[in-house]
Parts: C-alpha cells; sequence; structure tokens
DNA sequence: CGTTGGGTTGATCGACCTCAATAAAAGTGG
DNA sequence: CCACTTTTATTGAGGTCGATCAACCCAACG
C-alpha cells in the first residue's frame, strides 16, 4: 500500500499539471485584485503585499480538475481569485462528506499541516494565487498582523464548521436545504451585489455530500421549496421569492 | 425581546457566580501545572508563562454549573486545568448539537469574538485558569509564537470539526458510537497512561446529541458492541476489548 | 423508603434512502 | 446542425435505519 500511495500521488500531480491551464501574467496583479480585501492579502500595505507577491504564482484550474488531494503533502498554498471549489473527505467505500465550497477569497490551506487534510477540486474555471507553504509560513513569522489574520480567518472557518454539525445532526432535511440556500447567498452577498440569485456551481450530488441527504432528497426538497413559491429553480442556480419564509425555516 | 435578553445575561451570571466554587489560591502554580505543555501555556517560557500568571485568575465550577453560555458577551477565556465540560449550541425548539467535550488543558474561546459562540457546562467539578479577553489578546500582540501557538490550536479544532462533519454526515449509528469512542480514547490517551479504559463523564444524552443520534440509538449501539465483546461497559466509562475491531469500523 | 435522573429494552412509526424509470441538459463527433 | 452518448436532475414506489413512544430497571439521595 505505501509503494501505491506514493505512485497515486505522482499520477495525481501529474494529473494536476495536464489540467492546470496556462498562467496568465497580466492577471497576477495584487494592488488591483478584486478579491483582495476580502482575503487574508487585506491584512497587508501595498508595500507587504509586494512582497508577498514575490513569493506567488498565479495559476489557474479547469472545471473538474483536481488542485490536490488528502493526504497528499501539503507543498502550497492557494488562494482562490476566481471560481469555485469543493473541498471533501472521501472514506474508504467511496461515501463522501463534502466540508465546504471555496469561493473568491478564501484560503486554502489554513491548516499549514504537512498533508492535506482534505482533497479540492474545481467546480469552474478556476484561478488562483498559489504560495509555497514554506515561503507563506516565513512570511507569517515576519509580519505578526498577518498571523492574526490568518488566525482569523481560521476562526471564522471553525465557527462555520460548528455552524455546520448544527445542521448535520439536528436538522430536517428541508432545513438543510434551507440552511444550505441561506448560507450560501450570505457568501455570494459578499461577492456580487444582487443577492436574491444564487448561483449553484455544484451538483445536487455535491449538496448531498454537504448536508448528509441524497441527490433524491436534495432534489425533491428543491421541488418543494419551488412548488410552494419559496424559490425558483433557474438554470445553474435558484432565485429566492420569499427569503423571510426561508429564512424562518433555519432560525437561530 | 432585547430587554429579556439583557436580564437573562444578568441571571446567567449571577446563576455562575452561586455555581462557581471558592478558589483555591494553591492550585494557581503555573510552574507545576500539570497541562501546561498540552495547553496554550506550553508556547511560553518560565518568564512568559509568569507575565500570564498576571492576568490569569484561577478558579472552578460545580459539576451541572454553567461555564458561559451562547450569545453572552465573551468577556473572559478559559483553560480548563482539571475536569471535562460539553459546548453546545441549542435551536429555538430545545433541539441540541454538542460540538464538543473540553478536557484538560483545552482553551475555550479560540473564536476570540465579542460573543460566545455555543454554551458551555460543566459534567464533572472543573477547574480552569480565567483571563479577561482583552488582556489576552493584548499578550498576543505581544508574543507571536503565541499567536502561533493559539493558530496551532485553532487549526487542530477545525481539523477535528471536520473530522466530525464526516461522522454526522456520513457515518451510521453503530459507526458513530465507535467513532466517538476511538476519538474520546485519543484524547484520554494524551492525558492519562491508559489507553482501554475511557472515562464517560457524559450521559448517553450528551453522546447522541454530539453524534446526532437519540439517547436510545446511543444505548442500543453501546449494548451491542458490549453482546459482541468489543467493549465492557463499566461504571463511568467503557472499556475496550477489541480495539482492532472497533478501529476497523471507522477506518480512515 | 419514595423520588428522581439516567439507562436499557421493546414495539411501532416515519423520514429519508434505495432502486428504478424517465426527462432534460450538455457534450461529442460526423 | 443534427444523431448519439453521457451526465445531471426529477419523480415515483417501496424498504429500512434510526426516531418515537412506552415500560421498566437501577442507583443515588433526601
Amino acid at each position: 500500500m505505501d509503494i501505491e500511495a506514493v505512485s497515486d500521488v505522482a499520477s495525481a500531480v501529474h494529473q494536476q499539471a495536464a489540467h492546470q491551464c496556462q498562467k496568465d501574467p497580466l492577471s497576477h496583479d495584487c494592488a488591483h485584485c478584486r478579491v483582495r480585501n476580502l482575503s487574508i492579502c487585506g491584512a497587508l500595505t501595498d508595500e507587504e503585499v509586494n512582497v508577498l507577491d514575490k513569493i506567488s504564482r498565479s495559476m489557474c484550474f479547469d472545471a473538474r480538475s483536481t488542485l490536490f488531494e488528502q493526504d497528499e503533502p501539503a507543498d502550497v498554498v492557494y488562494n482562490i481569485t476566481s471560481g469555485s471549489v469543493r473541498l471533501y473527505k472521501l472514506l474508504p467505500d467511496g461515501r463522501r462528506q463534502i466540508v465546504g465550497f471555496a469561493l473568491p477569497g478564501d484560503f486554502l490551506g489554513l491548516a499549514l499541516s504537512e498533508k492535506n487534510m482534505f482533497s479540492a477540486d474545481a467546480l469552474t474555471h478556476v484561478t488562483v494565487c498559489q504560495f509555497s507553504r514554506t515561503a507563506f509560513s516565513a512570511m507569517l513569522e515576519q509580519k505578526p498582523h498577518f498571523l492574526r489574520r490568518l488566525l482569523s480567518m481560521t476562526s471564522h472557518e471553525l465557527t462555520l464548521a460548528q455552524d455546520q454539525m448544527v445542521i448535520l445532526g439536528r436538522r430536517t432535511a428541508e432545513e438543510k436545504v434551507a440552511a444550505f440556500l441561506i448560507g450560501l447567498r450570505k457568501r455570494w452577498a459578499r461577492l456580487n451585489a444582487t443577492s436574491v440569485h444564487i448561483p449553484l456551481p455544484m451538483t445536487r450530488q455535491d449538496i448531498g455530500d454537504f448536508l448528509g441527504l441524497t441527490v433524491e432528497t436534495v432534489s425533491r426538497m428543491l421541488t418543494r421549496l419551488a412548488r410552494e413559491k419559496t424559490i425558483v429553480i433557474v438554470p445553474d442556480g435558484v432565485r429566492l421569492l420569499d427569503v423571510a419564509r426561508i429564512e424562518s425555516m433555519v432560525e437561530n
């Protein structure tokens, strides 16, 4: 299994390289980055962001390609600049739990651990800033307010994870789907202005694997919400018709 | 509701004071603290720990008393020095999700937020070091390696929370109970030497509310494990008979 | 003792899963 | 641009795991 694991990693890296798209040098401009204030870079001054710039590499991934895989060595960390990513853990028998969806401004590699704690793959075309973990870590040591920012982002993730525990452990299927939509709406609202339209770059299966439900149940609950005029299902997402109603389903 | 909320907080604080036991001045000795290396203090030198000492207050709580409540202002943070604490979130209709059990060495208040993200109450007699959040936060600013330690602890909590998501979302009842025992065993092992005996200071109801199960199901699963000689149920805990078997239930 | 809180066990129920069929959408190649 | 396949989504019928409801046990404790 050890030797097999090594070759798995090697082939995964190769696959990643194959799916990874050309670098766009023009997109690499931290000073005019649209997600800078939302991301970890928001803690940095213009001069500091230039330092970060030197250790970063702008790159992108095609939809359905792999950013990294669980248990692989975590040599790099990422800052998402556009697109959506699913983060998941697999059980040996194939059951999957999605632990989160990363959107622009999100940071992948908060744990700064040797190994990736989960797998990540692109749901859409994704652009990122990539950093070597050691270089990034070194910069953290030198800039305490940068470290402080990372702590604040990690704490926030922990809070979201604890909220997700409540959803997974104690919510009904309908409440889970409602909570998912409200949670995603809040996150999109930070990025877009519009707020009743919720893009859903992930499949129903993904939503199910995030909420601890089957595809069929997710589909049925969305259909139910649509039938009672709480939402409308549109291509690539939903539109909220009755925000008050859906929010009342997930109170607290 | 606003006025009521304020009086709720006031009465909660009063209740806390009532349940809180006498300070034991002798117990307050960071230099000889048994959990120092496990806790956030492990990052500090002897001199630094003396500084921390000055802003800390040694205190304790009786079993079943409240340390703090969700949505209350989080003016203080705690380092658990002995005993066990349950951390939970309540839904308006009374459903409860336990988001974790805090053991000696654990830190409460990682989020460093204005409001508590969950409620905490003592399962046993509990001793703690209490810090004012602002004083603690100020110390973090001055000691980057202390901040680094807090980040590392927060990352670890996030990893545990993500593991718990897999358990809540994609595990069967039997697997949940097995995973709970294995997870707790690992945590006790850091503190005690013995490892096949797992103290369970929480009730079956608490275990259920941690795993997204009912009391009855938890009881049935424990009984099943005991019937097939995987564990023995003993007063205040369980003893593992077949570690390999129970570990195989939660592989990955 | 009687009371109370926790734990176990059994019988029944139902929310969600499984299995199956179909529909709709998105590629894919000629 | 149109057949063809593949993937994703929806809908229905039936089954099951864990919830619910209920009874009972037991130890702690005033």
